[in-house]
RNA sequence: GUGGGUAUAGCUUAGUUGGUUAAAGCGCCAGUUUGUGGCACUGGAGACCAUCGGUUCGAAUCCGAUUAUCCACCCCA
C-alpha cells in the first residue's frame, strides 16, 4: 500500500490485539507504587528547555545530543521530556508539595523522547514508570526505592534480573576521586580510545563504563569509588546494603556502575538483563541529594528510579512471561432484519449497563458471517435473532466452546444472562483449579 | 553521529546462472449448507517486487545512490 507516509523512526504503535499486555504490566506497577504509599503525578511531555540543561547537566550526552528542541510560536525554547525526574522535581517545586509533610513519594508512567539511533530496547519515544522519594535522606529510601522496582518483578515473574549497586559519593568525595582517576588513567594515555581520552578531563568516570576491550581493562585497576568515599558516604552504603539484605534483596556491588545523568549522587543502581540484547538496563536509578536545590528549592535528598516499560516487556516476551488472558466478549448477538437489529442494541444496552461484553452486528451481514465473527472475536456466547425468536419470544443461546444450545423464553434470558455467565466463569476456574494455573497454556499461544 | 545486515501481497516467505502474465502458506471476502461459527473443499480480492538512476534486446534478480528497517558502537530506560 502507498500510505502518504509512516509512523515515525523509533515509535511503536500499540495495536488492540496486544495492548492488553501493557495494560496488565501498568496496572502492576500501579498496584505496587500505590502499596508502597507512592501516588500518581502527571507533568506535561514538554517543558521549559533549560529545566533539562540544569537538571539532567550540560554535559552529558542526552542533553548534548538528544533533545528533541523547537522552538513555539512565542520564541521559546521548549524540549520534550528526555526522562521524568526533572519535571517531577519541577512540579514538587512549583506546588510547595514539600509543605505537605516529607517525604513526598511520587511515582509516574510518561513517554520520553531522545533523538537516537533506534536498535533493540532503544526507541526515540519511550515510556517509563518512575518514581521519585522526595526528601528522603536515609539509607532506608534508598532501599525502599529498589525494593519497589524488585516487587514489580517479582509480581510480574520475572528472573533473571541482576541488581547491581555502587555508591559514587558526594561532591566532596567524588572531587577527590576524580583526582585520584585521573593520576591513574594518565599513565594510560596512550593506550585509551578517542572518546576516553575525552573524558579524562571532562568526566574521568565515564571511562570505567566504557566497552571497548582495552579501556575497560586498564579500568579492571582503576581505583573504585568506594575506597574515595566520605565516612559519611561510606556508612550511607553499607546501611543500605544492611537495608537490602534485610529485605532478601539480591545484589552485586559494582564499581563500574556510573550513571549518565549529572544528578546522581551516593546509591546508584541498575537492574540489568542479558536476555534483550544490548541495551540491558531495564531499570535505573538512584540518589539525587544535589538537584531539588540545583533547581532552585530549598536543599532536600531525594531518592527514585526510572523502569523502561519497552524493556520490561521486552524481557517479559524474552522469558515467555504469562499473562492474564485479555477480557473476551461475553455475549454477541446475531440479528436478522431491522426489528431484530434494534432488539439486539436494546439488550446490548441493558447487559453492558451491568458490566458485560456485548456486541452485535454494526455492519449489516447475514447469520453466517455473522457467526464467523463472533467466533473469531472469541465471543463465549451467541444468540440468533430473527423474526420467529421475536414472534415466539423463545430463543436459543449457543455456548460457542462446547457448541451447546440452550432453550429459554427471551424473558428469561434477559433475567438470567449474567449469572449464567459468572457460573460457568467460574466452574472455568474451580475445573483447572486455582493453584497453579498454566497460564501460558490458557493463553493459547497468543504470547 | 559511526559501522554491518535486510527490503517481494495485511503477515511469513519462495522466486534457479537476468528471459513472457511474480508463486505459496496464513489472514481477508464469498460459495459448497436460502437460520447457525470452528473442520474440509472450491473460487475471489489483494504486489507499480522500498524509491530513483544505471548496465542490458530484456532486471524482482546485476551495479550505484537514497530512504526505511533490524542489529551493534556510543549512550541510556
Amino acid at each position: 500500500m502507498a500510505l502518504i507516509t509512516n509512523a515515525i523512526k523509533g515509535t511503536q504503535d500499540t495495536l488492540p490485539k496486544e495492548s492488553y499486555k501493557i495494560q496488565y504490566v501498568e496496572s502492576a506497577v500501579r498496584e505496587t507504587a500505590e502499596n508502597f504509599g507512592f501516588h500518581e503525578m502527571r507533568t506535561p511531555v514538554f517543558e521549559h528547555t533549560e529545566l533539562f540543561q540544569r537538571g539532567v547537566g550540560e554535559t552529558t550526552d542526552v542533553v548534548q545530543k538528544e533533545m528533541y528542541t523547537f522552538e513555539d510560536k512565542g520564541g521559546r525554547s521548549i524540549t520534550l521530556r528526555p526522562e521524568g525526574t526533572a519535571g517531577a522535581v519541577r512540579a514538587f517545586l512549583e506546588h510547595g508539595l514539600f509543605n505537605e509533610g516529607l517525604p513526598q513519594k511520587i511515582y509516574y508512567l510518561t513517554s520520553c523522547y531522545r533523538y537516537e539511533k533506534p536498535q533493540a530496547g532503544r526507541l526515540r519515544e519511550f515510556h517509563q514508570f518512575g518514581v521519585e522519594c522526595f526528601g528522603a535522606g536515609a539509607p532506608s529510601a534508598d532501599a525502599e526505592v529498589i525494593s519497589l522496582a524488585n516487587e514489580v518483578f517479582n509480581y510480574l515473574g520475572i528472573n533473571n534480573l541482576a541488581l547491581e549497586i555502587n555508591s559514587i559519593g558526594c561532591p566532596e568525595c567524588r572531587k577527590h576521586y576524580h583526582k585520584a582517576l585521573k593520576e591513574y588513567f594518565e599513565q594510560y594515555k596512550n593506550d585509551l580510545c578517542e572518546t576516553c581520552l575525552g573524558r579524562l578531563d571532562r568526566n574521568p568516570m565515564r571511562i570505567l563504563d566504557c566497552k571497548s576491550p582495552v579501556c575497560s581493562g586498564i579500568a579492571e585497576k582503576a581505583p573504585t569509588v568506594i575506597e574515595f568515599l566520605c565516612d559519611d558516604c561510606k556508612n550511607h552504603f553499607e546501611s543500605v546494603k544492611e537495608y537490602l539484605d534485610a529485605m532478601n534483596i539480591e545484589y552485586t556491588v559494582n564499581p563500574q556502575i556510573v550513571r549518565g545523568l549529572d544528578y546522581y549522587t551516593r546509591t546508584v543502581f541498575e537492574f540489568v538483563s542479558k536476555e534483550i540484547g544490548a541495551q540491558g538496563t531495564v531499570c535505573g536509578g538512584g540518589r539525587y541529594d544535589g538537584l531539588i536545590a540545583e533547581m532552585g528549592g530549598q536543599p532536600l535528598p531525594a531518592c527514585g528510579f526510572g523502569l523502561g516499560l519497552e524493556r520490561l516487556l521486552l524481557l517479559m516476551d524474552a522469558q515467555k512471561t504469562p499473562f492474564p488472558e485479555p477480557k473476551k466478549c461475553d455475549l454477541y448477538i446475531v440479528s436478522m432484519g431491522e426489528k431484530a437489529n434494534i432488539k439486539a442494541a436494546e439488550i446490548a444496552t441493558d447487559l453492558r449497563s451491568e458490566g458485560m461484553c456485548v456486541q452485535f452486528d454494526t455492519v449489516g451481514r447475514g447469520l453466517k458471517p455473522q457467526m464467523k465473527y463472533a467466533n473469531k472475536i472469541g465471543a463465549l456466547y451467541t444468540l440468533v435473532l430473527g423474526d420467529s425468536e421475536l414472534e415466539t419470544g423463545n430463543i436459543k443461546l449457543k455456548n460457542m466452546e462446547t457448541g451447546n444450545e440452550t432453550e429459554m423464553t427471551l424473558f428469561d434470558f434477559a433475567e438470567n444472562f449474567q449469572s449464567v455467565v459468572i457460573k460457568d466463569a467460574m466452574s472455568g476456574f474451580e475445573s483447572l483449579g486455582m493453584e497453579g494455573v498454566d497460564l501460558a497454556s490458557l493463553m493459547g499461544g497468543t504470547l
